[in-house]
DNA sequence: TCTACGATCTTT
DNA sequence: AAGATCGTAGAT
C-alpha cells in the first residue's frame, strides 16, 4: 500500500538544499506503524540565509545541522512544536530541510492518539502537527534517517510539478531571504499550509547560494 | 546568570 | 489579534 521501495540512501541528502528539497516531495516518513507522505517542505540554507537556525554559527541545539546529511534535526519552537528537519549538504556546512506538512499514509488511530484526539481533522498541515503526528521530541535530533529502526525516511516515486513560494515565518531575516521562493508543496494535495501565497512552477530555482 | 523571543497553532 | 509555553541565544 505504501509502495515501499526502501530506505534513501545517505547520498540522497548529501546535496544542495533546495535539490533535497525538492526530492523530498512525495517521499514517506516511517514511525512505530505510522506512515506520513511529505507534502510540504522548507530549504534552509547554506551559505547566505538569514533565516537559517546557523546564521550565528555553531551552538548545541543546531549541532546535527553542521554534521552529515541525512540526520534529524528536532528542535522545540515557540516552547509547544518539536520540528522535524532534515540535515543535508555536506559536513561542515549548515543547512536543512523543515518538513511543513504530510499525508497520512498509515496509522491514523496511533496519529490521533499521540494528540490526544479521536477525531477531528486529520490534516497534518505545519511542522507542528507533523511532530506530534510522529510522536517526537528533541531527543531525535541527530537521529541516522538514513538508518533502520525507530525514525525513517523511505523512496517513493518521484513527483512531477511543484508549488513555490516565500517560507513561513521568517519575517526576521533580511528581505532577499524573505522573499525567497524556498517554500515547496506538491500541486494536487490538499495537505499545504497557506497554498494561496504559493505559485506553480517548472522546476524549482536551484541557483546556489556559494 | 538574565531576558527577549521564536522556522507555530488555535481560538477569539 | 492574541495567548499558550519554554528552551535557547546573545547580552550582561
Amino acid at each position: 500500500m505504501t509502495g515501499s521501495r526502501g530506505l534513501l540512501p545517505q547520498e540522497f541528502y548529501a546535496r544542495e538544499t533546495l535539490a533535497v528539497a525538492r526530492d523530498l516531495l512525495g517521499k514517506l516518513v516511517h514511525r512505530d506503524g505510522v506512515v506520513l507522505r511529505i507534502t510540504e517542505v522548507e530549504a534552509y540554507r547554506w551559505p547566505d540565509d538569514t533565516a537559517n537556525h546557523c546564521r550565528h554559527g555553531r551552538t548545541a541545539r543546531n549541532a546535527p545541522m553542521w554534521g552529515t546529511a541525512g540526520r534529524a534535526y528536532v528542535y522545540l519552537c515557540y516552547g509547544l512544536h518539536n520540528m522535524l528537519n532534515v540535515v543535508t549538504d555536506q559536513e561542515g556546512r549548515g543547512a536543512a530541510v523543515l518538513v511543513r506538512s504530510c499525508e497520512p499514509i498509515e496509522g491514523l488511530q496511533t496519529i490521533r492518539a499521540r494528540r490526544g484526539d479521536r477525531e477531528g481533522p486529520e490534516l497534518l498541515t505545519g511542522p507542528g502537527k507533523v511532530g506530534a503526528a510522529l510522536a517526537l521530541d528533541r531527543g531525535w535530533s541527530g537521529h541516522a534517517l538514513f538508518e533502520p529502526g525507530g525514525l525513517e525516511l523511505h523512496d517513493a516515486p518521484p513527483v512531477t510539478g511543484w508549488l513555490a513560494g516565500p517560507r513561513v515565518g521568517v519575517q526576521f531575516a533580511s528581505p532577499q531571504h524573505v522573499a525567497a521562493p524556498w517554500r515547496l508543496a506538491l500541486p494536487e494535495t490538499r495537505w499545504v499550509s497557506q497554498r494561496r501565497h504559493l505559485r506553480p512552477v517548472t522546476r524549482p530555482s536551484c541557483a546556489p547560494t556559494r
